[in-house]
DNA sequence: TATATTTATGCAAACGTTTGCATAAATATA
DNA sequence: TATATTTATGCAAACGTTTGCATAAATATA
């Protein structure tokens, strides 16, 4: 039996409306008691559940949120999509999600897909690819509310839920600093990518701020900051004519690759380079020594997306135009810079 | 302006019925050239979408999968996830998810949600807790097909996408059997767990072929094989009267803690102890020495599931009950287990 | 030119739910 | 007992799309 037993059905069984079951069914308190319970028993005892396509074409609200991100497999965004179903799930939304696979042309053909599928909101961490945004303006217009993370348009108004990446960056080198560093290096990310042209600029104001003269040759620009990109850029220090003596990561890949090529190198960590990182991966905590970090909120990042999206979806009579929240982010000392101040 | 075009909009515009827009959109041939060309432009131009709300409605047909996982930020699921939407995506199809968290009260409640949800099918990994299938029955009624992947109902005939978890650690214990270990130990996961309980079985099975005696004492039970986990049963092993040779492990995390303790003990990785563990997990490639694993195709195990849910939801006249589809998996070999045969 | 066939379009109903309004029945009040 | 009020239920329409069937118009054939 391939046939769902509807509103229709319950009513001709029972003798009674459609919208008399619909109304008994919801609570609604037209409805007597009686009714009600008789109802609910017989919507048990045949099994009823009820059409929610039905009620969203009717209501024009899915209760479903659509998500893109760039990979569901890249541990950072894995955490955030759990942070935004867990939010989503104890407020009764549905998440549907899509990666962009970091391409723009995905991303743009998502976007249309989402249109069509009536999702009540959107987040978004946007494909490293995508330099306008235009794609996005669409659901201004319809109405649905948008909020990003991570990486956020930087061409327009909209939701954001970012972390400080600036003061995450000043609060680790200047960590550095207080340990005893005095010539810090800097494995950076891309600088198209503003969070990591924020880290940057970070690690520059730390090196400012305590007077540590900027060394350009301590900088190390990487494109990914992948693993690879971290060993290259390991043996490049080591070829300095002096090492420095702390290196702020612009992430944990990337710090943990210097600290595998340094111990090879039989260099001490933290006693002769000290080592910081970004983002708590979990191998921050495997690696020997373990890793000093950034806590960047992955988890917390989805909830408050979510939060901050079903309050703009529910909230009829919102004036504001855009929000951006900045969380906050924790600095986890561990082994890697463990130093005498 | 919040309101959206409709076919009805398009079709007063264009001095036509719904039913010629809607054809012409679709690319029927009873309509002309000259009108589907009209037809098209002024969609465009008007900035028409298809309410895909409606169409799943009228047709009965969602064109959305459900999808239950424990847990979203666990690597393995993440990448199952992405192979699901990249198959998904190519077929046109969205992807609803859904954690239970490891909790069989929330993934009944997830069943619920997807019953009225109306999607044409769903993939599943069961929670750790779930021992009996009864409430996916329900599927199987309302014609919904239903794929399980990893961990898979035991109690009735569902369709299964797995690897042979006996045959893969029969695979690595005889690779640590070639290498030449001769005292072989195994650390195992919950043996609640069918998964695990072959992976014992499968190093058991290997012994026996190749004549090395069983000694419990070298097996460590644990509960979810956690890193900390790892890190005791190590220590357990440090306290035998003689330390095993070889190591299989059932999963990546506890092999990667065995190495780190061994290490610290100053016992040489793999020439006094050879240590293979199961997943191929990205740490696998950075602890030091690299770690032998087993790739159990997480993402090919996402696609597959996909492939064979979108099978039994296309194919109508499909009587197929159930399937089990066994993926292989592959061994690879990295310095941790290098010895000479 | 009359009829048959083809081509292109429209009518109307349906999917299952929800909700404003109407109304019948029951109860309260005059 | 007549009228007013309350309580409980039903009617009917609507959401936007799709599709079987009907039909008008154009073209082909006799």
């Amino acid at each position: 039996m391939k046939n769902r037993i509807t509103l229709k059905d319950l009513a001709k069984d029972l003798k009674l409306s459609p919208s008399t079951i619909s109304r008994a069914l919801g609570g609604h308190p037209a409805i007597s008691d009686a009714t009600k319970k008789r109802v609910k028993k017989k919507a048990e005892e045949l099994g009823f559940t009820p059409n929610s396509i039905a009620a969203s074409f009717r209501n024009k609200k899915t209760r479903s949120i659509g998500i893109i991100v760039p990979r569901i497999d890249i541990h950072f965004h894995s955490l955030v999509i759990s942070g935004i179903e867990d939010f989503a799930y104890k407020n009764d939304y549905n998440v549907t999600i899509f990666q962009s696979k970091d391409s723009l042309k995905r991303e743009k053909e998502i976007t249309k897909i989402l249109q069509t599928r009536m999702v009540d909101g959107i987040i978004g961490c946007l494909s490293i690819e995508t330099e306008n945004c235009d794609h996005f303006k669409k659901f201004n217009k319809l109405g649905v509310p948008l909020v990003f993370y991570d990486r956020v348009p930087t061409d327009f108004d909209a939701n954001k839920i970012v972390i400080n990446d600036f003061e995450s960056a000043y609060t680790a080198t200047k960590h550095l600093i207080k340990s005893g560093c005095k010539k810090i290096g800097h494995i950076a990310g891309s600088q198209k990518t503003s969070i990591f042209k924020a880290r940057l600029e970070g690690y520059k104001a730390a090196l400012k701020k305590y007077k540590i003269p900027l060394d350009e040759s301590l900088i190390m620009y990487t494109k990914n900051l992948s693993y690879d990109e971290g060993v290259s850029s390991a043996k490049k220090y080591l070829k300095l004519p002096e090492l420095p003596d702390g290196i702020f990561c612009a992430n944990d890949y990337s710090a943990v690759s210097v600290i595998q090529v340094f111990r090879k190198a039989n260099i001490k960590i933290p006693e002769q380079v000290a080592i910081v990182g970004f983002s708590n991966y979990p191998i921050s905590r495997i690696i020997e020594p373990n890793l000093t970090t950034i806590n960047d909120r992955a988890f917390q990042m989805g909830e408050s997306s979510t939060k901050l999206l079903i309050r703009k979806i529910e909230d009829e009579n919102d004036i504001i135009d855009s929000e951006i929240i900045t969380l906050k982010t924790e600095l986890i000392i561990r082994e890697s810079s463990k130093l005498n101040a």
